[in-house]
DNA sequence: CTGAAAGCGCTTACAG
DNA sequence: CTGAAAGCGCTTACAG
């Protein structure tokens, strides 16, 4: 926007463009939609002229015209992003401002990535078995051709995607029992992305501080924390296990489970990316000096909220992003993968020190 | 969904609708839009053909056609969610997961909204200028015939959604100096119902712990605190109103200014939404039990985190839902207020007693 | 109460 | 390289 100000325009159809150009309809159209039968001067003053008028094609009337010259290739137009959702359930508690976090910046980032193919992003949240009616609706009436489907993914709610002929990719967690097209973070790799820096830094003594256990990723963090203290051969303790933090003041008690025998832990690694109480007063409340008795690495969100602890971040626009990469492939009638792993990454902050300056 | 599995219906036009219920396809669609003018038993066969079919009528098909009988009244079907949000800042820190937690109660609100009356919703993110641009195009392609405005909004921002020319209303905070129609929640009040609440337990030293002071709302909330100590002719004192309230373990240092000189305050009010530590932690860190030596009433989004703390509640989602309705109305060419308040609620909490208990 | 018809704004196959 | 024409699926004014 050179101006500053948009201007308004008012609205003209391809016809009054056209005559406007002293062009048939038709090779206004097909200037507009960049197809090579169109000399290059007449698409530059059509693509100039639209610009300058602020034209665009009427999106009903391009949908309507698609279903007669029905293409090979569908391109992703208008995505749904169905947010399954739990019935009475606030964002609260333990699903927490996290819940709201997360699926916040998948929608980001796949409303990122589709605005960069000139798609449009349809939000839709399910919560009750009645609400599929409207998610039906909205594909059947042409104005969803794919799905992005995210929160509580189970095998119910993939029968009810499946039905209405789409194609659709879970973004992030999911329990179903069947083969789905998903795309999410790995979270065994945070682990072991956490525990290869401690371990850089010559640690050999490496707690892990998880989560509920009762989500799958939860138990992947665990199984890959084991995995990596096998692979770079470290100590292995299960008093250096605690899982089931709370969200509240009671994360202390278990946090200080790591200190009630000897050896203690020289660093510990939290799974949780949720509402963990900021580590520095966690661990202030135990009175430890970050990285002065121990180092830490947490886990965030993309960004970040607590600068200058060493962390794994879960980029999750990203992961928004690719899963709308995938569906853009489904829909082009291309080969996609049934899983697509989004990597963490490590930041390396004030947090953790190299195991002899401890 | 009484089958609890959803069956694929091919694809129908109402053409062949009509054939099926040898009907002719005038009579089909006016039974479908329930005009007056086809007869009771018609229109009961023709939606239970519908809903038997799963047949939904084409949304291009219905928006085209629009075009060639504009209605005076015309009704919402396709509304935009424009969240302005910062360009590099991440959901982190301040803006914290609070911000994201208002933004997707406010989407969830309208989507409520929104499907109850048959619309739909696109979420579209603006972050950098050149993303006016993908909004302005939104509405020139006939995808989006009304805007629900939220996150940092501006003057400019504004300047821009007004040149689309279709209905538009702000949700929440904005710092517009024109005259704009707005839904906000009522900030004031929620001071109001505090000291209220406060007051009718006895309390007379009422203390007030605030946020940064950078958003119009935190001075209102403060403004509202210092109306409804003289409403109800209560102490004031300089030292029981404590500002810049900092999202980590500082926080206990502003709480402690709080008991400096005598005399000291019997109850508190945060009027922070945001990520404030627990409540229970922040005063117990001080030593403080509750409500034995003093009451606590906090502020928090719709559901509530923290069970059992007296709190303002926020209803971002209801301000979601009357945002909706306002630009329902203004479509519909009727009156509209410029602005709506949001009543804030006050659930009383087991941190707040009788000052005679204390 | 119902039917035959026009046309919304586009895109593309078909002739030239 | 370009134009005249068909038609996507609907809704509504206009006759009957």
């Amino acid at each position: 926007m050179t101006t500053g100000q948009a201007r308004s325009h008012p609205m003209l159809t391809s016809e009054q463009m056209a005559r406007k150009l002293s062009l048939s309809l038709c090779t206004f159209s097909h200037a507009l939609n960049g197809h090579p039968r169109v000399c290059e001067r007449t698409r530059h003053r059509v693509m100039e002229a639209a610009r300058e008028n602020g034209f665009v094609a009427n999106h009903a009337a391009r949908l309507l015209v698609r279903a007669r010259f029905k293409p090979k290739h569908s391109r992703l137009s208008q995505v749904g992003f169905l947010f399954l959702d739990d019935a009475g359930t606030t964002l609260g508690e333990d699903a927490g401002s996290s819940l709201g976090l997360w699926c916040l910046l998948l929608l980001r980032g796949a409303e990122h990535a589709l605005h960069d193919m000139d798609a449009s992003l349809t939000f839709v949240r399910v919560s009750k078995s009645s609400h599929w009616a409207k998610a039906e609706r909205l594909t059947r009436s042409g104005c969803v051709d794919g799905w992005l489907v995210a929160g509580r993914v189970d095998d119910e709610a993939i029968s009810h995607v499946k039905s209405w002929g789409r194609p659709w990719v879970i973004l992030g967690n999911h329990s179903c029992s069947q083969k789905v097209t998903s795309v999410d973070l790995d979270h065994g790799d945070g682990s072991r992305l956490a525990i290869q820096h401690l371990t850089g830094l010559g640690h050999r003594r490496i707690a892990f501080l998880g989560g509920t256990m009762t989500h799958g990723y939860q138990n992947e963090m665990l199984q890959a924390y084991r995995k990596a203290l096998r692979k770079f051969d470290l100590e292995t303790n299960e008093q250096w296990i605690q899982t089931n933090l709370p969200t509240d003041r009671s994360q202390y008690e278990v946090v200080k489970r790591f200190f009630v025998r000897k050896p203690y832990p020289t660093a510990i690694f939290a799974s949780e990316p949720g509402p963990i109480l900021p580590v520095r007063d966690l661990l202030h409340g135990l009175d430890w000096k970050l990285p002065g008795n121990i180092s830490f690495v947490g886990s965030e969100m993309n960004g970040g909220q607590t600068p200058g602890i060493s962390r794994v971040e879960w980029p999750y626009e990203e992961a928004g992003s690719v899963g709308v990469g995938t569906l853009a492939r489904m829909a082009g009638g291309r080969k996609t993968p049934l899983f697509t792993a989004v990597k963490p990454l490590l930041v390396a902050g004030r947090s953790s020190a190299r195991i002899s300056d401890i």
